[in-house]
DNA sequence: GCCAACGTTGGC
DNA sequence: GCCAACGTTGGC
């Protein structure tokens, strides 16, 4: 299983609009960035991420997955845009803050501090079950600890 | 609201 | 294929 981290403007799409959308999930669309359709493309089912409120909150608040594998973006009948769809998993507890992944040594080299521009940026497996043990989430059950 | 960083576009 | 101009993202 990869990891993955998607970014959104909440006044855009938040984390509440990705709830309320349950099992069925949303699709990522409008994504016009290569490096970002890329990692899509290389996404598979169940491929864990989290969910990160940019521009306000500036926080990981959820952990989604990924629920179909990329395809045409409908937004647009441009070939080159495809997307995945992402559903809700769980809340984080205490969402972390760009702050505090910044202020930890173990996540200076996270694609979220590296590469701040990137809408949809993979996580490593050490940084994932470091931004779940700050956010107060089981890295495996999902569970709050 | 500003502006730095950086991706994209298009002229040459 | 270079690079200047331009547009967008996103932290502050």
């Amino acid at each position: 299983m990869q990891y993955w981290l998607f970014k959104s403007e909440p006044f855009k799409w938040s984390w509440e609009q990705q709830k309320a959308k349950g099992k069925v999930g949303e699709e990522w669309d409008g994504i016009r960035n290569y490096q970002a359709r890329n990692n899509m493309r290389a996404m598979e089912l169940g491929d864990r991420a989290f969910f990160y409120h940019s521009n306000e909150g500036l926080d990981v608040v959820g952990v989604a997955e990924v629920s179909k594998l990329s395809a045409q973006d409908t937004t647009t009948d441009d070939e080159r845009w495809d997307c995945v769809f992402i559903r809700a998993l769980a809340d984080v507890p205490n969402p972390v803050t760009l702050k505090e992944v910044k202020a930890n040594d173990a996540l200076k080299d996270m694609a979220l501090v590296t590469s701040m521009r990137l809408s949809v940026q993979p996580v490593k497996r050490d940084e994932w079950v470091e931004v779940c043990r700050m956010g107060g989430l089981d890295p495996d059950s999902l569970k709050p600890v």
